[in-house]
DNA sequence: ATGAAAGCGCTAACAA
DNA sequence: TTGTTAGCGCTTTCAT
């Protein structure tokens, strides 16, 4: 039953020929007699030969293997990634190693050790936090490393990201065009760049517009952590402060939040409340998450994009395996607002 | 720069011992002795030494990794279980080999073929269509495969599932008890088993409660595929399909639906006929999404034991790679129906 | 055009 | 306890 794997050996002894000859029929070089070759193949055929990726590998240096090393597949936007990053890596003929880290620092060091133990050519890494020296370490070891969505420009390595500084300077300023005066920003409570620079562009807007609030507009949510796995974000997390902002007394004239699942929370906040968006107050999201557009009111949100993310990285990174070497490239993408009724001040009602 | 990656050859030369001893040093092997280990880790640490898992596997005939093929990981189940899997696997010291398959035959065989390849030392597959035989191939091939989600019975292949006939059953009785009379379920039009036993639950459910309906009460939805990569299901396909329901005249007293995105579709589609939930239709979905339970109204859903399936799928595997034979085992895990506004029909306003 | 020999990095016999 | 030999399956010299 548990017949043994063919080999080339196999194949060799069954033909009288030798290993090295079976090898070269069967990968196609071109010192092999066109007779040979076919009896070879046929052969191959029917005894069910299939290649050993591994030996091969080995022998070759090359673990045709692209290492993806992911925070928490659950987050939508990380889905496409891996999506668009297996693709476009099968297109070249690579296999994709995945690690899930759940954004532990303890397991991002666990997959940078798994990754320079099989040998991947290379790596696509959504790092944890900003103690990412092993990533630093992996790519100097020979492994390229490229950094994907969160940024450490402490790290030398390249970067695909969004330019999440200009997508919020963009939605709040679309907010304050909308008429709004008061704004406040609801924000996860990790130190990665991504909110570092939407809250950056959040703050440039209001300043250009000349409005300096009285407090902080950027209010950080806690965010619970202990069903990393299950959960993107918790709308529950955002729904809590948003009561706060609710029952505070001076409601703003609009409220951004991070991602499109903070956007669900205050939602409701506003809806226990008897408040409705855009009525008493303007609400824009991050993500554009296929419920989105469905709320209501539809949801006004910026729309990453993961696609170009995904294909742009691992272009990226074949370049780097080919041994291009100079500076680290940081490159933040563009991302599109897409304008819904929770945003819209004027006129009409939702065709 | 590019030093060569250290060996155990080099610790070997480096300290005078064979090659041999230093591989049983560190891999832990008792005859070696005391002050030897030592000097050799610490050799070993000094060159930054990192065993080469490939060359390892390859003589181990152990690849130390399992495969999972996917459909589509923007699914929010199957990330899920992308999650808990790797997890999984990794506490049991394997890695992880992801590959997607977008719903396509193709990927699917290709899926299987580089598998073998690499020669996994097994399988977790969501499989696309009815043609699998490709998965019995290769666990004929001595890589014991285990579906997931998607249970084909000509497949002699373990199975651990969602029971959705159950589930479909539960989640229909409810809405009969909460009166309704007349109740048609949308479906995506996938021929594949969640489909079809979610229906025949439905279905069983009315017949027990005598409803013979008068036309077919399960309409199929077409989904476009086109950018599976993107999305999970799109509730605007179901959106379509629920205007006609509206507009045709006679609405269901409740609506049940395969996935809660297709809810999405349902609600909007009443929301533009002035309709509403609970109080016009009542609506049931499947998957217990992030949203469903923030959604106005709460989405009433049935919560799939995602984690449970992912763990007990590696378990089943892990178990059939130690060898135990016996005829495949099916499982079909239980759910919980999550009640929620949409198909309250009581007193209470929400809290 | 083909074969023989060597080696990728590691582990598992078998000796010593 | 340690070293020697052999081999995992494959590719790549180098001869022939």
């Amino acid at each position: 039953m548990e017949s043994r794997r063919v080999t080339l050996k196999d194949i060799a002894k069954s033909l009288g020929v030798s290993v090295n000859t079976v090898s070269r029929a069967l990968t196609g070089k071109d010192s092999v007699g066109e007779d040979t070759r076919t009896r070879i193949k046929e052969e191959a055929r029917r005894l069910g030969y299939v290649p050993n990726s591994m030996a091969r590998s080995l022998v070759l240096g090359s673990a045709m293997t692209l290492g993806l090393v992911i925070t928490n597949p659950s987050n939508p936007f990380y889905a496409r990634l891996i999506s668009t990053i297996e693709q476009r890596g099968r297109v070249h003929g690579y296999s994709l190693m995945l690690l899930v880290t759940e954004e532990s620092q303890d397991g991002d060091e666990a997959a940078a050790e798994t990754l320079l133990r099989w040998g991947v050519d290379g790596a696509l890494v959504v790092p944890v936090q900003s103690d990412g020296e092993h990533w630093d370490r992996l790519d100097e070891s020979g492994v390229p490393v490229v950094c994907l969505n969160r940024d450490f420009p402490a790290l030398e390595l390249d970067f695909i990201g969004v330019d999440y500084d200009n997508a919020a300077y963009e939605a709040t300023r679309h907010l304050i065009d909308g008429g709004a005066r008061s704004l406040c920003l609801l924000e996860e409570d990790l130190p990665i760049s991504p909110v570092a620079d939407r809250t950056a562009g959040f703050r440039r807007a209001l300043a250009d517009a000349g409005l300096g609030a009285a407090g902080d507009p950027v209010l950080s949510v806690p965010t619970r952590r202990q069903e990393s796995l299950a959960l993107p974000w918790d709308p529950g997390d955002a729904y809590r402060i948003a009561q706060d902002i609710v029952s505070g007394g001076d409601l703003p004239d609009a409220i951004m939040v991070g991602n499109d699942y903070f956007a669900l929370g205050v939602y409701r906040a506003l809806n226990e409340a008897g408040l409705s968006a855009p009525r008493d107050v303007l609400v824009g999201g991050f993500g554009d998450h296929p419920f989105a557009a469905y709320l209501s009111p539809p949801l006004t949100t910026v729309r990453l994009p993961a696609a170009d993310i995904g294909t742009t990285a691992v272009d990226v990174l074949l370049r780097r395996m080919k041994g291009s070497a100079g500076q680290p490239e940081k490159r933040r993408l563009p991302s599109e607002l897409v304008v819904r009724a929770s945003s819209r001040t004027g006129e009409s009602p939702p065709t």
